[in-house]
Order: structure tokens, then C-alpha cells, then sequence
DNA sequence: CTCCGAGTCAGG
DNA sequence: CCTGACTCGG
């Protein structure tokens, strides 16, 4: 009942019975002796009016070859759990304190004061009235302190370079080596929660602890990734789509020209910079290459001129150029923007190619914010939520065939376009092309899926 | 002591 | 665009 609520409409927060039967006006109907008895009732008729829901809304097998058999995947993941090195964990946590021990002593004798650096309020104070640095004005309260704002300002003042390196420091060390050490169960592994009906797009997350927001970007946070391990005599292989969601967007707006580069095997990036700049693909440029990317990322997000300007600091305008030079090369995205929006607009949701909705009761706000903020869901939705359908999809096939060929294999972990097997070290390289095939049929689209799969003792190193 | 919003930052 | 955790401060 609860995912077949959260299936008729995502944006709900609450998949109780009593919340679903409120919604749906279902009533027991009649006496009972028992309050279990006029559960059941309610259980069975709220079952009854979800399940004719979705079968009018088009999402009977989403429900019934997706979500279903994927919270069965979910349960054994959660039981199986994640193998860490717990010492090593602890001993980088002494680390990393006594470093950012001694950046906020450094930062204390800039500042001529001692200060909690943690707080944005006091930094604020410190940074942009006891010492003047200019400050792009922000926030509710005060200043801005966010890193966007430091980072420009990190090589003219010292005190912004060290109250940057601190905050990376104390994070790694407050929300991962404290926050992963205190999850760790008797067994030595962490078992994460998968929510399955908490985001709006169809995708899965992980709490308490957030394990599909491990570090990876800084070489700093990476470290952390060596101290999830496989047990011994164990390996494990991690297998991750390549630029899912934009291969997603060329097959769902069938953009030829999208499609024609994911098919000439070139880098995506590079081959956008090429077709938007009008220049072979060998004399692309970095800064051209950045800039496509940063585009091709902003497409995906549904975001406007304004987002991306300030993504890659550039202004408004020259921003819009770059988006208008982009839809000219890939006109049947520009096509479906449109479409989707109008789609949206006339029946109140999106939905991904499997026919999972979601509804947008924003694009009829009387409010301009609101209503623009619908239609970048409304161009995002789709994309993201495809591709959580195709992982999920993956993930129940891998979870079949690694049960019945290799049942001392398990998945363990699912970071949106990435799945983790534990696996006997013997097994590994079976386990990674099962992973990459499983992963690359889980859906047939106009652009073939690319899948890199890897093995190793610790995630880093499967990582590839 | 608990709760909550805001700010910040980790991932996709 | 989609999430979750930690910290501060009320």
C-alpha cells in the first residue's frame, strides 16, 4: 500500500493507511469487535482503490516489476550491510582533528580573536567587518560564508584559504569518520536505511547513515573510500552508467544530432564543445569543453540563464548565448523542452519513460517564481526519474541471476548510477561483466547504455 | 533536555 | 534539479 501510494503521487510525505485512507476517502464501512478487523478493512480497500489508481494512471507495472520486487533487493542490501575498517577510520578522524587543530589556531591569530569558526554568523563578522574583506552580500542574516562566495576570494586572503581548508577538514571529520564510526554494528559493517518513497523523482536515498554521499570529488575525501572493504576472501566490484542522464534526454527527445555524438564514442563534452563551437573535435579547447559540460549539466537540470551564469561565472547573458548555441546544435532537445512543458501544462505531471509520474501543481501558480521552478522539474523529472527506473530495473535483474549463479555474491550498495557487489574474490571478473550486462539491457533506448565496471579490496580501488 | 530553521556541504 | 548530515542558535 505504501509504495502503491507513493506511486500515485510522489510529492506525498506520509504513505500511513490512515494518511492514504484520508486521501482517497476510503472507509472501513460497518461495525467491528476488533480495531485490527477494521484495519484490515481499510488495508484491503485502500489496496483496492490504489491499485485501480494506478492501473488508470498507467504505473500497474511500475508497481508490480519495478518497485515490488526492488523493496525485496532493498531489505537485503540493508541486511547485508558495508564491511569498514573501523581503526582506520578512527585513526584518520585523530588526524584530521589535530590538522584542523592547527588551521583554526592559525586563523585564531589572523583574526587577532578566538572564534567559533563553525558558526556562519561570527566567520561573517570576523571576515567581513573586523577585516573588511569585501563580501557578496547574501542570506537572511548576514553574510554569506558559503564556499562559492570564499573560493573567489581565497587567494588574495589567507585567513579565507585557511577558514576553507578548516571547514573541509572538520567535515570529513564530523560527518564521516564520526558520523560512519557511530553506525558501525557489532558485525563490523554499516547497514544503511534505503528510503524507497522518499524523492520525487523515483530515485531511492540512504540515511542514517547517507552512504550515496561518501566523498569522492577531493583527493583528501577519497581517502575515506578505503576503509569500506570487502571481508576476506572477498572482492568487490563496482559497476557505474556513464553520462546516464544525458543519454537518457538524447533517446527521450530523440535528438539526432545527441545521439550521433554518444555513437561516435568521442568524450560527450568534447563532442558538444565541437558541434556548439562549430570546430573539429581535436581542436576543442578545455575552456570549451568546460563550458559545454557545464551546459550539458544545467540541460539536465532544467536550469536557466541565471544558474548557470553564476555555475560558471559568467553573466547572464553570455550564459543565455551558450544555451541558445546549444539548442540551435541539439534542436530536438530544444523540441522537447517544449513538448514537456506543454504536456505538463495541460495535464498536471511528467512522466519517465516507464510511465512514472510525477505531479506539478507549481505550473499553475499565479507566482513566477513557483511557476518557473515547475517547469525546470518539469524538464528534469522525466530525465532523472528514467534513469532511477533503469538502475532500479538493473538492480532487481542482477539481484535473480546473482542468486541463482553466484549466490555468495551480494549487492551491497546503490549510489543512483553505481551498484556495488561483494563477491568471492574467484568470482570477480564473472561478477563485473554480469554487472555490466545486466546493467546496459536494463533498458532499451535509441542510445546505448555504457557501463564501467571494476574490481578491489576497498571502494577506492574498485573504483577503477 | 528536545525541536526546528537556516546555513553549509557531501553525493548524484 | 534531487537528496541527507552536521552545526549553530533561538
Amino acid at each position: 500500500a505504501k509504495l502503491a501510494g507513493y506511486l500515485c503521487n510522489p510529492s506525498s510525505n506520509d504513505y500511513s493507511v490512515e494518511r492514504l485512507c484520508a486521501e482517497y476517502a476510503v472507509e472501513a464501512g460497518g461495525e467491528f469487535e476488533e480495531e485490527i478487523y477494521k484495519n484490515t478493512a481499510l488495508l484491503t480497500g485502500v489496496c483496492d482503490t490504489l491499485e485501480n489508481r494506478l492501473g488508470e494512471s498507467g504505473q500497474a507495472r511500475v508497481l508490480t516489476d519495478i518497485e515490488l520486487p526492488l523493496s525485496t533487493v532493498l531489505a537485503d542490501m540493508e541486511k547485508t550491510g558495508f564491511l569498514v575498517n573501523a581503526e582506520g577510520l578512527k585513526s584518520l578522524g585523530e588526524e584530521l582533528l589535530e590538522r584542523s587543530n592547527e588551521i583554526k589556531k592559525e586563523i585564531y591569530e589572523i583574526a587577532g580573536t578566538e572564534f567559533n569558526v563553525n558558526s556562519p554568523k561570527q566567520l561573517g563578522e570576523i571576515l567581513f567587518e573586523k577585516l573588511n574583506i569585501p563580501s557578496g552580500k547574501k542570506t537572511k542574516n548576514g553574510y554569506s560564508t558559503s564556499a562559492d562566495i570564499l573560493d573567489g576570494l581565497r587567494y588574495d586572503y589567507p585567513i579565507v584559504d585557511k577558514v576553507l581548508s578548516y571547514r573541509q577538514l572538520t567535515k570529513l571529520k564530523s560527518t564521516y569518520c564520526d558520523g560512519l564510526l557511530s553506525a558501525v554494528s557489532e558485525d563490523g559493517r554499516i547497514h544503511t536505511t534505503f528510503n524507497q518513497t522518499e524523492a520525487r523523482t523515483g530515485r531511492i536515498s540512504s540515511l542514517e547513515p547517507n552512504l550515496q554521499n561518501i566523498p569522492v570529488r577531493t583527493d583528501e575525501g577519497k581517502k575515506l573510500r578505503e576503509f569500506f572493504i570487502a571481508r576476506d576472501g572477498y572482492t568487490l566490484c563496482d559497476a557505474d552508467y556513464s553520462q546516464i542522464e544525458l543519454r537518457v534526454l538524447a533517446s527521450i527527445a530523440d535528438d539526432k544530432n545527441m545521439i550521433a555524438a554518444f555513437n561516435s564514442g568521442v568524450d560527450i563534452h568534447t563532442a558538444t564543445a565541437s558541434e556548439v563551437f562549430g570546430i573539429p573535435v581535436d581542436m576543442v579547447l578545455p575552456i570549451m569543453r568546460s563550458r559545454a559540460k557545464a551546459v550539458n549539466f544545467g540541460i539536465v537540470y532544467g536550469i536557466g540563464a541565471f544558474s548557470l551564469g553564476k555555475d560558471i561565472g559568467v553573466s547572464r547573458k553570455e550564459a543565455q548565448m551558450y544555451i541558445d548555441n546549444y539548442l540551435k546544435t541539439y534542436n530536438g532537445v530544444a523540441r522537447y523542452m517544449d513538448n514537456v512543458i506543454m504536456h505538463a501544462k495541460e495535464n498536471g505531471f511528467v512522466t519517465t519513460y516507464f510511465g512514472r509520474r510525477r505531479y506539478l501543481p507549481e505550473l499553475s501558480s499565479s507566482n513566477h517564481m513557483v511557476r518557473s521552478f515547475g517547469e525546470r522539474v518539469a524538464r528534469n523529472a522525466p530525465i532523472q526519474g528514467t534513469a532511477a527506473d533503469i538502475i532500479k530495473i538493473a538492480m532487481v535483474n542482477v539481484y535473480n541471476r546473482l542468486k541463482s549463479d553466484y549466490p555468495d555474491s551480494k549487492l551491497i550498495l546503490q549510489i543512483h548510477d553505481e551498484l556495488i557487489v561483494e563477491c568471492p574474490e574467484k568470482d570477480k571478473d564473472a561478477v563485473c561483466r554480469l554487472l555490466e550486462e545486466e546493467m546496459q539491457n536494463a533498458a532499451d533506448l535509441k542510445v546505448t547504455l555504457s557501463v564501467d565496471a571494476h574490481s578491489g579490496k576497498n571502494w577506492l580501488e574498485a573504483k577503477g
